[in-house]
RNA sequence: GGCGAAUUAGCUCAGUGGUUAGAGCAGCGGAAUCAUAAUCCGUUGGUCCCCAGUUCGAAUCUGGGAUUCGCUACCA
């Protein structure tokens, strides 16, 4: 059998603020998908699956931010992971590794990215002077979100370098009247100096992307789309050089053989993912060239969110390809989250953060469950609607799905010393058959004729359609409980024919049970780990489908597996967010 | 302004080889009582954003429009 080797990424988080729901979309959208591959491809027949992540610590706005805190940066972002990846473990994301950008690995491989683009041969580094706004009195180079002024339109005081809030005009950072520094509030002056640019618009970069983003299914349609967008068709040349150093003062690597300059945060970023990598590799003996070097045969996937899909699909692969690596697999791009329909604001306490909904005693799992009963493998934004999340979790987990086990352990427990019955004996199929009429399939036989669909759905990351389908599945359990009517050959329990049938029921109905654990347990490994327990099962796999429980197994008396949402923890946590 | 996406039941969403448009939740009416009130059966509800076109037939294809959201460009 073929062993599959694959590294995923999330996106890295920013180390200037704290993790939010509109970040968890992400994560648990990645964290689903692996769990998913690793049940399905389990370490011990030999595949690799890795799922890797880092903060993104460099830049100024993570120097301004330690400074005003009258830190150091290596405080502060070594304080930040901290809360990052608490957060993260929170929602049960399970990175093989969590690091930093900060770092040795990072350090070294975007030198020798940048050393061999930079070399003779490939020539794709170039310097050029350009003119920027200054900070006179913290002496720094300001980015655009730093600088404010007066509308060069109608000559609103106070507005940002992009647009004007009071008259609508839009404009660049340098057209603004009497700017000034949003740090120190000095008036800026220009200043010149050499930057060092990638040389995106090099006819190899620009011809080695509008086939890269158009092959082999590397984006979405959509996102693919949106290239061709930013590319322009065969002939154009629509792409500008990126800018990928500054000027110290700055938080993060010197570019080497030119002091003083530093490499763009947005630089080191990606590269992120490689340090991460490698610090893994050096901790658990993997090897880290299998995985980058150029034709590599592993697989390599990106989960990020819309908004950074033109670093992902256009200067990562790019530099990739010129420094001699391998390029992404696939590239998964997903919307924004909005809630009740609106962008996350803090006014109306939408703008939630994970310790918040945390620390409210929320359980993580009926978001991951949401999240996936939403998400669906496009780039369309989806919506956290708070009443439609307490219908949800209520009625499917804890109604429907978790409810199945409550209902069904105390006959087995109460009548037959809590072991299964023979599933596979003489008369099972016309005992365990929903219908009457031929051909006679035992609603097991039919859960599991759906997991290559509920499969598939997993693999596409169209989550909400694995949903709909488990959920259809978790209903028809529901009806064969009540159309058998257990309750009543309990009463009868004196009669063995009766007994006999009560058994199987309720183990059929167990094993159905087992069957929607194994196809959850992605979505909510917490539950699963739980619903095992009470299984009184070694960790689910996926081919662990077809293994039914066998005649005598034991297993252990019901404890309820999970609580409704009740309103008032919601209204609490949207106060507390306030 | 240009480009793109979205618009389906009260809510959240499925649904493109062109038949009488679907699910869950909510609502309404029943049943049941194994289950931490959880379940099951039945049922109400839709000019599929609007207008026009192609067709025997359009939620689905084409054109125009509206609204929302992105990206992008800001002219004279």
């Amino acid at each position: 059998m073929n062993k599959r080797k694959i590294l995923v990424t999330s996106a890295l988080p920013y180390a200037n603020g704290s993790i939010h729901l509109g970040h968890l979309v992400e994560y648990i959208q990645t964290d689903i998908w692996v769990r998913f591959q690793k049940m399905c491809f389990p370490k011990e027949d030999g595949h690799e699956i890795y799922f890797v992540c880092a903060d993104d610590t460099h830049g100024t706005p993570i120097m301004l931010s330690a400074e005003k805190e009258g830190i150091t940066p290596e405080v502060l972002i070594e304080r930040v992971h901290n809360e990052h990846l608490r957060d993260f473990t929170g929602f049960h994301i399970e990175f093989d590794n969590y690091y930093t950008t900060h770092s040795p690995e990072t350090r070294q491989y975007s030198e020798d990215i940048f050393t061999r683009l930079k070399a003779v041969d490939i020539n794709l580094i170039t310097t050029r002077s350009i003119e920027q706004f200054y900070d006179p009195v913290k002496n720094i180079f300001l980015p655009d979100r730093f600088i404010k002024g007066e509308c060069p339109k109608c000559g609103a005081k106070d507005q940002y370098g992009d647009n004007c809030e009071t008259c609508g005009a839009a404009y660049a950072p340098t057209d603004l009247k009497k700017p000034y520094s949003a740090v120190s509030s000095a008036a800026l002056v220009t200043k010149t100096s050499e930057h060092f640019f990638f040389k995106l618009s090099d006819n190899r970069c620009v011809k080695f992307l509008q086939r890269w983003t158009r092959e082999k299914n590397h984006l979405q349609p959509e996102a693919a789309n949106k290239m061709r967008e930013w590319l322009g068709e065969a002939g154009e040349n629509k792409l500008f050089d990126w800018d990928i150093s500054r000027d110290a003062p700055y938080f993060g690597f010197e570019i080497p053989d030119a002091p003083g300059k530093y490499f763009y945060v947005w630089l080191d970023a990606p590269i992120g993912y490689m340090g991460s990598f490698k610090n893994l590799c050096n901790r658990r003996g993997i090897n880290f060239d299998e995985f980058w070097k150029k034709g590599s045969k592993t697989e390599l996937y990106h989960f990020i969110g819309k908004d950074i899909l033109y670093f992902h699909a256009l200067f990562w692969p790019a530099m990739l390809e010129y420094a001699g690596y391998r390029t992404p697999t696939r590239i998964f791009a997903h919307g924004f989250l909005t809630i009740n329909g609106e962008k996350m604001s803090k006014s109306r306490g939408t703008f939630i953060t994970a310790e918040n909904y945390l620390k409210q005693g929320l359980n993580p799992e009926w978001l991951r469950y949401y999240y996936a009963a939403k998400l669906n493998g496009t780039m369309e934004d989806i919506d956290f609607n708070l009443d439609d999340f307490t219908a949800r979790i209520n009625s499917d987990l804890v109604g429907k799905y978790v409810n199945i086990a409550s209902r069904t352990a105390g006959f087995l427990v109460n009548y037959f010393d809590c072991q299964m019955a023979d599933l596979s004996c003489e008369d099972a199929a016309n005992i365990l058959s929903q219908k009457s009429e031929e051909p006679k399939i035992p609603l097991t036989e039919e859960l599991l004729g759906n997991a290559s669909l509920i499969r598939t759905h997993l693999e596409n990351r169209r989550y909400n359609l694995a949903i709909s389908e488990i959920m259809t599945l978790t209903g028809k359990v529901n009806e064969y409980w009540d159309r058998q009517k257990p309750w009543d050959k309990a009463k009868q329990i004196d009669d063995a024919t009766q007994k006999h049938a009560l058994h199987m029921v309720s183990s059929e109905t167990i094993e159905c049970f087992r069957i929607l654990t194994i196809f959850l347990k992605p979505i909510l490994p917490k539950l699963a780990q739980m619903a095992e327990f009470f299984l009184n099962v070694e960790p689910l796999r996926w081919n662990d489908l077809w293994n039914t429980l066998p005649q005598g197994h034991q297993i252990n008396a019901y404890e309820h597996l999970m609580t409704r949402i009740d309103r008032k923890k919601i209204d609490a946590l949207i106060s507390a967010s306030k």
